[in-house]
DNA sequence: TTATTCATTGAATTTTTGTTTAACAAAATT
DNA sequence: AATTTTGTTAAACAAAAATTCAATGAATAA
């Protein structure tokens, strides 16, 4: 059975690596900067064999997307009474996260790339653009008004700044690991009263 | 005299044509995204006179790093006494710019992208990187601590959560014109005590 | 007016990148 | 052990993009 699976499994390997590399490669040259030639090689293989697990580069893109549409949206889950309580916690645990994991930040800022570049493949921003926190995010600020916890202002502003806020934060801290990580709390006082 | 200054006019007017189509493709696309023929297209003229007004991409890349750079430094001029009233200022001056002016807040979007990516020519990306804002006004927020006006924390890592979350946000602006803008305070107040 | 310079294009050329393939090596199956 | 399947490479090929160039006509200078 093992015997079975170890060409199964090196295959799953081989393509994992792929995506690894290629994450962050994306990342540093967007989607037409990235070659081939520079996945394959950080990948350690020949570029002929990169055709061997995909068979294009929009395909990788595109399975990047799906598995940060999965990864950028699970934070939401969480079931909250007090609304501001929630953004706290929130934007503590993205923090949490990007802290611990830093392919979590790398993909806040793959998934926000790959809604803005027109030269990646368009079923990827698709994808992309199914993060819409902001949208998502208004009833929870409107309920928070009314208790007169949220500060008064347009919902739908209120709820931009606070996401871009978090995003302008993951994708520096992407790019530069070393950086202190700010305080959840400190990124909702955006919208305490 | 106005007539031996026609073709030089034209001149000029042809290369800021091409600097302002290039500005929107490069956000857009990125710089390997961005193809000659692209940028050409949108100046309604042929590939072939692209090379009479620049050598190459590179040359219009690293040309705009350098117009971004000034243009991003200037609203840290103002002059303060109050470090939170700093913060609240520049915040909504910038907001207004970017309200009043879309170009500002593309250039935003452009030097971040250039500090970022590695496909893009180094030149460009040691001039985007000189615009640290973040370690410029470290010593504002100590001096505001030490008053009590400014919340307690380790300086540097307000200092990033305060213009990422700018920078966050006139990303947001540039790729969305339409929506929202949010208040100068309401950044500030990732700030205040 | 004539000669000269410059803007412009479209086609030719070169370079880069993406993709396929033929050949071979390693692993699995019989 | 023999055969088949899968992994791998390097070279061949194709496509796309960058860059150059020869030709043309318009603007300018003489």
């Amino acid at each position: 059975m093992s015997e079975i699976n170890k060409r199964e499994e090196q295959k799953e390997e081989r393509r994992n690596q792929i995506l690894e590399v290629s994450l962050d490669l994306f990342i540093e040259k967007g989607f037409s900067g990235t070659k081939i030639s520079d996945i394959s090689a950080s990948a350690g293989m020949s570029a002929g064999l990169f055709f061997h697990y995909f068979e294009s580069k929009e395909q990788v893109y595109e399975e990047l997307a799906n598995i940060g549409l999965e990864g950028t949206q699970a934070p939401m889950m969480y079931d909250f009474e007090n609304p501001l309580d929630f953004f706290e916690t929130i934007s503590e645990q993205i923090f949490m996260t990007i802290r611990q994991n830093r392919r979590v930040a790398k993909m806040f800022l793959f998934m926000a790339n790959a809604q803005l570049d027109k030269s990646a493949p368009p079923k990827a921003r698709e994808t992309a653009l199914k993060v819409n926190n902001i949208q998502l995010c208004i009833p929870i600020i409107e309920k928070g008004q009314k208790t007169g916890i949220i500060k008064q202002g347009d919902p739908e502003a209120l709820s931009l700044a606070f996401w871009c806020a978090i995003q302008g934060i993951a994708e520096y801290i992407a790019v530069n690991p070393d950086s202190s990580c700010p305080q959840g709390s400190w990124v909702a006082d955006i919208l305490r009263a």
